[in-house]
RNA sequence: GGGCGGUUAGCUCAGUUGGUUAGAGCAUCUCGUUUACACCGAGAGGGUCGGGGGUUCGAGUCCCUCACCGCCCA
């Protein structure tokens, strides 16, 4: 056994760990090896990305379950990797060229490309980095990234292939523009956020009358590619408007009135205008009326010729300017505070501008139907479930997808046009001439898709499809995908429609939706608050265990986590203290072999039976809360185990026996605590994978399995050689000593300070029972001496207090504080009373003795009992001491 | 406007099918440096379980309703 250090120095213990078990290939999963396949696919970061505490949750549980399928001997296999991160990358890369005073179109398009290429050579690995710090038992050899050689080919091939199904196809809509990245969202990247904005009240002129009619919007500058005004056709206050002829001001157009089953009559004015060239709602109402489209503004958001006066303007300055306009010409009614969600580009925060576009669109329904089966029928669950109502709701609604973006990093969509025949194709290589007419007048879409559009096919792409290869066809589909809820749109309902269409399998059978990371006020967090923990400074103060046990810890299912720096403590403080524990048994341990854990399954003491029971229970507990993912659970499960029965109990216990018990009774005693501790490391070592490592090492458990990760998974209890009675017994012995303590704290008794002690024991078994058990009750209770007696009555006043085994008394020189025993007896004599009152009414109601099931109304009897009992000792109690 | 989540000790949260006296960590207070550990040990105080109503022998738990907070979708 290597001398473990006085202090645990976890920086370099987890960077020497994380570095041998790479060189020793142990995240490693090859199909060829067969057995029970176990897979989890990374939600794959943003190659832009930085690790946050969001990640750290996320990555955490994956870990937690990968590592627990390896040490249960599954082939594991956690598949790693990076997204391209289309706009996010191209912005981070135009940032870098406009400090050369460079724009991408300085550089032109393939110029350009060989800059983000470059930036992600140097900078895109810094997020897998940092998830090893983590510990994270990600495969690396199997890492993936989006715009890899083979996922493009997975991306173009998916492309052709829903093309030629007639699945995707360009349409002219409307759709989320975001004029600063210039390009279109999909409806999913718009972010709408609450916002005080106004509802302007506008006065439109009738042709030919002097009367006005008002309309309210919230976007006044689009007035200026309105083409109607519409209002709903069963409104009576305006059905002899319809038909009439409107004349806008400023560009003076004449548009019509028309009447239409959308607008709701309750909102504004109950007339609204209508432009359908910026608002879906109005692009739908233009086409059922044949409405022209006016589209009023650039790709950039400035006002454009089709504004007239307002050419050139911000569309914002030009929504002000415009205001003042017609407030001068007497054409504003009123303006009101109007709080509404405005649509946000979800990369840079610009408001984003719905505009009528040519794009490229995935047709969903067809997609959707199998994906909502498979939720349906229970294949994929959602853990927890209510998820699964947030998965329908979207599925059920479910819209066109629009794919094409316009940018350059990205997979560029793989259309070709001829100019000469104008015919359209799509083909997964690059195409120079017509098929149709061989000119040779063939050029490729411009743009690129959606980011999303090669993650959704994650699952599969990773393993090599379109390549039909063995390791897709053991790994896929993948056990488990753990997620936050803010993607089950964007990827988690993506994924389960693709898989099924393109491998004819669910992509994986359980959605793990944790919550989100919060700071203490429950804000999220962000950059923009300032209020960001970054993991790595957790790390770098508390070790990675610390921040991956605490973490969760204080993460219930599927609930928001609150966190801040101290919370980590929690984990700090754990690791200490079985290090602490693993330095006591090796204080003891020379001359011990741990190969030798067959303790006699017969002869094992009262508390050796209480501890081994309690690990049954922590293995079962653990389990079972694994397979429900209550990890918070899990871990406190093993915490209680660790910090509670083995080290406040078991070693307080074994103490008397390691100093001066005999060679036997030590080696005997070492055995179990060996079994235990080994047990509980292997329990621990998906939470805290470095300290037990180094703990497996350093106690020298690693003589059969080199490494924990490696070592077999607790599952089965310790089944021979305990007795529940015993167990029970042990229970009881410790409320005991829990009330010799207080006796000896309501005196002040110093701690080398000893006193004697004697037990009236409930009966005579109990009494044989403390009596063959004395020295760990003595050593707990730093008695001078016990004596035990069923008949036991105190010559004269002594402190004493109940326990589950009996009644205990202290006895010490001189000063007994007759008034104040007499106090607290008789205050714990109320109480009982109180409860017993409570009992008795119980068992005197009818409907309860008739209704309530025969184990309740047993409870309450037995209960009775023991409280009369308790009641009587207390009352005899006090008249001795009053006597 | 619709949906979901939350409201339990000073703070952050558990509390699984209704059933003894509602738990944990942190914080607070008292005592303690004894030989694994002060990142520790032994003890203590602290809760009308958001309000109201209902079902039930019995409600933190189930139902209705109201209030407030957060998220998602229109």
């Amino acid at each position: 056994m290597a001398e473990l250090s006085k202090s645990y120095d976890p920086k370099d213990v987890e960077e020497k760990w994380y570095a041998k078990w790479m060189a020793d290939g142990r995240f490693h999963g090859e199909s060829k090896d067969g057995g029970d396949p176990f897979c989890i696919v990374i939600p794959p970061p943003n190659v832009t990305g930085i690790l946050h505490m969001g990640h750290a949750l996320n990555n955490n549980i994956q870990d937690v379950l990968t590592r627990v399928a390896r040490m249960q001997g599954k082939n594991t296999v956690w598949v790693p990797g990076t997204d391209h991160a289309g706009i996010a990358t191209q912005n981070v890369v135009e940032r870098q060229l406009a400090k050369e005073g460079l724009t991408r179109d300085d550089l032109g398009r393939d110029k350009f490309l060989e800059r983000v290429w470059a930036w992600k050579e140097q900078y895109g690995s810094t997020i897998t980095n940092q998830l090893k710090k983590l510990g994270a038992s990600c495969d690396w050899e199997r890492e993936r990234f989006t715009m890899d050689a083979g996922l493009s080919d997975a991306v173009l091939e998916i492309f052709c292939r829903l093309y030629d199904k007639g699945l995707i196809y360009r349409g002219n809509r409307i759709i989320n523009w975001c004029p600063r990245c210039q390009t279109a969202l999909s409806d999913e990247e718009s972010e709408h956020i609450d916002v005080e904005g106004a509802l302007y009240h506008l006065r439109y002129a009738v042709k030919g009358k002097k009367q006005k009619i008002v309309v309210a919007t919230t976007r006044p500058e689009t007035m200026l590619g309105d083409t109607a005004v519409a209002v709903n056709p069963r409104d009576e206050r305006y059905k002899d408007l319809i038909g009439q002829m409107i004349i806008l001001p400023i560009t003076n157009r004449e548009i019509p009135i028309i009447a239409d089953d959308y607008v709701d009559p309750e909102f504004g004015t109950g007339l609204v205008k209508v432009t359908p060239a910026h608002d879906p709602n109005d692009f739908e109402m233009g086409l059922r009326h044949n409405l022209p489209q006016i589209n009023v503004m650039t790709d950039t958001g400035i006002m454009n010729e089709n504004a007239g006066p307002y050419e050139g303007m911000d569309r914002f300055a030009c929504r002000k300017q415009l205001m003042e306009d017609l407030k001068a010409g007497g054409l504003v009614e009123k303006v009101e505070v109007h709080h509404h969600a405005v649509g946000h580009c979800y990369r840079c925060d610009t408001v984003v501008e719905p505009r009528l576009s040519p794009q490229w669109f995935v047709k969903m329904k067809p997609l959707a139907r199998p994906a909502i089966e498979a939720v349906n029928d229970g294949r994929i669950k959602f853990v927890p479930e209510r998820w699964n109502k947030t998965y329908m709701g979207w599925m059920e609604n479910i819209r066109d997808w629009c794919i094409s973006r316009q940018i350059w990093w990205g997979h560029r969509i793989p259309i070709f046009y001829c100019d000469d025949c104008n015919h359209e194709w799509a083909s997964k290589v690059s195409e120079t001439v017509c098929p149709k007419c061989s000119s040779t007048n063939v050029r490729q879409d411009e743009d690129v898709l959606d980011t999303w559009f090669s993650s959704w096919l994650w699952p599969f792409s990773v393993f090599g499809w379109p390549q039909q290869n063995d390791d897709l066809k053991f790994y896929y589909p993948s056990k488990t995908l753990v997620t936050g809820n803010e993607i089950i749109f964007f990827w988690v309902a993506r994924m389960i429609m693709s898989g099924l269409e393109i491998m004819d399998d669910i992509p994986f059978d359980t959605v793990y939706i944790h919550g989100t990371v919060r700071d203490d006020q429950g804000r999220k967090m962000s950059k923009s608050l300032g209020n960001s923990i970054d993991p790595l400074d957790i790390i770098e103060k508390y070790s990675s265990d610390a921040l991956r046990f605490s973490l969760l810890m204080i993460t219930a299912t599927g609930q928001d986590v609150y966190i801040s720096d101290d919370k980590f403590e929690i984990g700090r403080n754990f690791g200490t203290k079985i290090w602490n524990a693993a330095r006591f048994m090796e204080m003891h341990s020379e001359g011990f072999d741990v190969k030798d854990l067959a303790f006699k399954k017969v002869g094992l003491s009262p508390d050796d039976q209480h501890l081994l029971a309690k690990l049954n229970e922590a293995i079962a507990a653990t389990n079972d809360n694994l397979s429900r993912y209550r990890f918070n659970d899990a871990t406190l499960a093993i915490y209680d185990f660790l910090w509670g029965s083995y080290c406040d109990w078991y070693i307080e216990y074994a103490k008397p026996i390691l100093f001066q018990g005999s060679p036997e009774q030590k080696k005997h005693t070492l055995q179990v605590m060996h079994y235990a501790f080994s047990s509980a490391l292997r329990l621990l070592h998906p939470f805290m994978p470095f300290l037990t490592e180094e703990l497996w090492h350093g106690m020298g458990y690693n003589h059969a399995v080199e490494t924990i990760m490696l070592a077999e998974w607790p599952e089965k209890p310790v089944a021979t050689g305990i007795d529940a009675e015993i167990v029970k017994y042990v229970d009881g012995k410790h409320d005991l000593i829990r009330v010799g303590r207080i006796l000896r704290a309501e005196y002040n008794l110093a701690n080398k300070q000893t006193a004697s002690f004697s037990v009236r024991a409930s009966n005579k078994s109990i009494a044989e029972q403390i009596e063959a058990d004395q020295a760990s009750i003595v050593a707990l209770l730093k008695a001078e001496d016990l004596h035990v007696d069923v008949g036991f009555t105190p010559g004269s006043a002594m402190p004493s207090g109940m326990s589950m085994l009996g009644t205990i008394y202290m006895s010490i020189e001189g000063l007994v504080d007759v008034d104040a025993e007499i106090k607290k007896l008789t205050a714990e004599y109320n109480e009982v009373n109180g409860h017993l009152q409570n009992v008795k009414q119980k068992l005197s109601n009818q409907n309860f003795v008739g209704k309530a099931p025969r184990e309740v109304v047993a409870v309450q009897e037995k209960r009775q009992e023991e409280l009369i009992e308790k009641s009587e000792k207390l009352k005899k109690m006090i008249d001795m001491l009053k006597g």
